[in-house]
RNA sequence: GCGCCCGUAGCUCAAUGGAUAGAGCAGCGGAUUCCGGUUCCGCAGGUUGCCCGUUCGACUCGGGUCGGGUGCGCCA
């Protein structure tokens, strides 16, 4: 028996109607059920089942072209070839069926080894107002499961300001957690803090030689140390600080370390946020090993008869799990690599509750894929259970150069000198462009534009264009009703609208079941495309009453959807630009 | 040497194993009394680096090969 709860709120000047939570997913359960393309699917599954007990399922399609419908199904690959029918019979048979048993399709043709589905106009655009209704839900599904994902990004060291490289895959990351969530996945982000371990130290010593030089002592960096300038903005403050002086070399650097590291860590927080990336929570890997030290990490892998001792070090059989060699898990100097941390982590991501680990790594971490998953199936944990997407670099393009970066030497873009030229909503449009496995070319100058050759704006001002219409349609005297007669829209343009936005939701899923992110500004742009030309060839708001009220619902319903993208990859949807 | 990513139009890139491989920009040529000229339409542009293979069917999968990038530490 179902249960469904509702309350009356207050929203405005309106008492508005609100659903319990097993309201939403029963509908999101019956919407589900609803779309279109798996109602197709079913109709397919009926008419060749029934008539030949085939069990595979078929693939419904996107076709190329308008001219091969809305749908198609290449149903040759059915082809029964046991049963004594001829090839052209069987196709015949199947359109036959498929075009008698609904009211659905205006036509279904047969072209080739292709079923093609044409839509009625009374069902494309009837499907609008389901659009309307469900708002900002529509796209959204309940395919997740509420199954629990730790999306874990960027987690650079607190050595020195995010670079670009960064802000890529924190953007790519930030939309992967709303798509998830949006599909009905529970997703958290999350940031690691690699506060522990030889860098740290290097950074306090870089610190100590920048304070030194200011105290106009000489000294000089080493190889592997931080020669950024910020460090040098930063300890200058305390110059005048009588304690910092005095202290000893051995007290500043550690005093250094941890002042200079939370400042890294909040510069970077600060960044992310100008971004607009926000993480759930921030997770630091020193408390981690305090709570899951090293020696049980190392008492679990003995156990498992996965460690030994070998050149005075103790190493991880990681070659057991399908690495290419075994890796050291204990220096000779006693302590411990890094592996030791992360598979402490790791584990307690998945004591915490997740059930399934996505890491966007950077692609010098390619080749530590093995080890992690090694740690992990060692555990028990299922090393099917981390899936780690290697988010590629970017080039910064400037009036067609390239520019080179190095990290150590203190060279390289920050996100917040982008940011200072850049629009953050071009820069994430632009980072979102690309396939993540991808390298990037971010070329600066076409970012900055501000004109229709920046596909950001064209976007963006695709959404901001609706608004103008509706602003335009008010004055007019024209108001937007619940229940427009939509069998005046005839237009090859509003069919092609209608379309596409009753595409959202295989676009938005198709995108996160693949993690391809860059399905969506692509949709979007594409969605933009049909709008902009369509406003070029047809008025909306004309003195036929009806009719406008008609377009302007199709309008309402593409901008829902262009504002649920918009919302999606954490662009802004201008009302006016 | 080994691993990973990428080779698609002049440039930057798309294309759940499916139909005649598509966009944007750049180039050329047009449109518009209008709800914003921050727009639209058209033309041109290709042996998907190359060679095998799997398949009814390959840009897509597998094996080579060439080119570009990147990583290969008892650093993280």
């Amino acid at each position: 028996m179902l249960w469904f709860t509702y309350s009356w709120k207050k929203k405005g000047n309106t008492m508005v109607l609100s659903l319990s939570g097993e309201m939403l997913r029963w509908k999101r359960l019956y919407k589900d059920m609803m779309s279109l393309k798996e109602e197709i699917k079913q109709i397919v599954i009926e008419g060749i089942l029934k008539s030949y007990g085939i069990q595979t399922k078929p693939v419904i399609e996107i076709p190329p072209k308008a001219a091969f419908g809305d749908f198609a199904s290449n149903i040759s690959s059915f082809f029964p070839c046991e049963k004594k029918i001829s090839f052209d019979d069987f196709m015949n048979t199947v359109v036959d069926k498929l075009s008698k048993k609904n009211d659905m399709f205006e036509k279904v043709l047969r072209k080739g080894g292709y079923v093609n589905f044409f839509l009625h106009n009374r069902v494309l655009f009837g499907r609008l107002r389901n659009v309307v209704e469900e708002g900002a839900q529509f796209g959204s599904s309940n395919a997740g499961n509420g199954k629990r994902i730790l999306v874990e990004f960027v987690s650079a060291n607190p050595t020195g300001p995010l670079n670009v490289v960064s802000a890529r895959a924190g953007v790519v990351g930030d939309v992967l957690v709303k798509l998830l969530n949006f599909t009905g996945y529970r997703a958290d982000a999350e940031f690691y803090i690699n506060d522990a371990g030889r860098q740290m130290h290097m950074l306090g010593e870089s610190a100590e030689i920048r304070f030194k030089e200011l105290l106009g002592e000489s000294g000089e960096i080493p190889e592997d140390g931080y020669k950024g300038e910020y460090i040098k903005d930063y300890v200058k403050q305390f110059l005048n600080d009588k304690k910092v002086v005095s202290m000893s070399e051995v007290e500043r650097i550690q005093f250094f370390k941890e002042t200079v590291k939370d400042e890294m860590v909040k510069s970077q927080k600060h960044s992310l946020e100008r971004f607009d990336v926000r993480f759930k929570k921030w997770i630091s890997e020193v408390e981690i090993l305090k709570q899951f030290s090293v020696q049980q990490v190392l008492k679990i892998l003995e156990d498992r008869g996965d460690v030994y001792k070998k050149d005075g070090a103790i190493w991880f059989s990681t070659t057991k799990y399908g690495d290419d060699k075994d890796r050291v898990l204990i220096k000779q100097n006693g302590t411990h690599t890094y592996i030791v941390s992360d598979a402490s982590y790791h584990k307690n991501k998945f004591e915490r509750g997740y059930e399934y680990l996505i890491n966007l790594w950077g692609p010098d971490h390619h080749g530590d894929i093995m080890r992690l998953k090694a740690a992990i199936e060692a555990f028990g944990f299922g090393s099917r259970n981390l899936e780690i997407i290697i988010v590629q670099q970017v080039t910064l393009v400037s009036k067609g150069k390239k520019e080179k970066m190095s990290k150590r030497s203190g060279k390289f873009i920050t996100l917040d000198s982008l940011l200072d030229s850049v629009d953050s909503d071009a820069v994430r449009f632009f980072f979102l462009m690309r396939r993540s496995q991808a390298h990037l070319d971010f070329d600066v100058e076409l970012a900055k534009t501000l004109s229709l050759e920046n596909p950001v704006y064209y976007t963006k001002y695709c959404h901001a264009r609706t608004v103008n219409i509706f602003n335009f349609a008010r004055e007019a005297g024209l108001s937007m009703t619940d229940d427009p007669d939509l069998s005046l829209l005839k237009e090859p343009g509003e069919r092609e609208i209608a379309r596409l936005v009753l595409l959202f939701p295989e676009v938005v899923q198709g995108a996160t079941e693949k993690r391809d992110v860059h399905r969506v500004p692509y949709y979007l742009l594409d969605l933009a495309k049909a709008f902009h030309s369509y406003y070029q060839k047809v008025r909306v708001v004309t003195d036929d009453g009806p009719l406008s009220e008609a377009r302007l619902f199709l309008v309402k319903a593409m901008q829902q959807v262009m504002k649920n993208g918009l919302d999606l990859i954490g662009v802004a949807a201008p009302e006016k630009m």
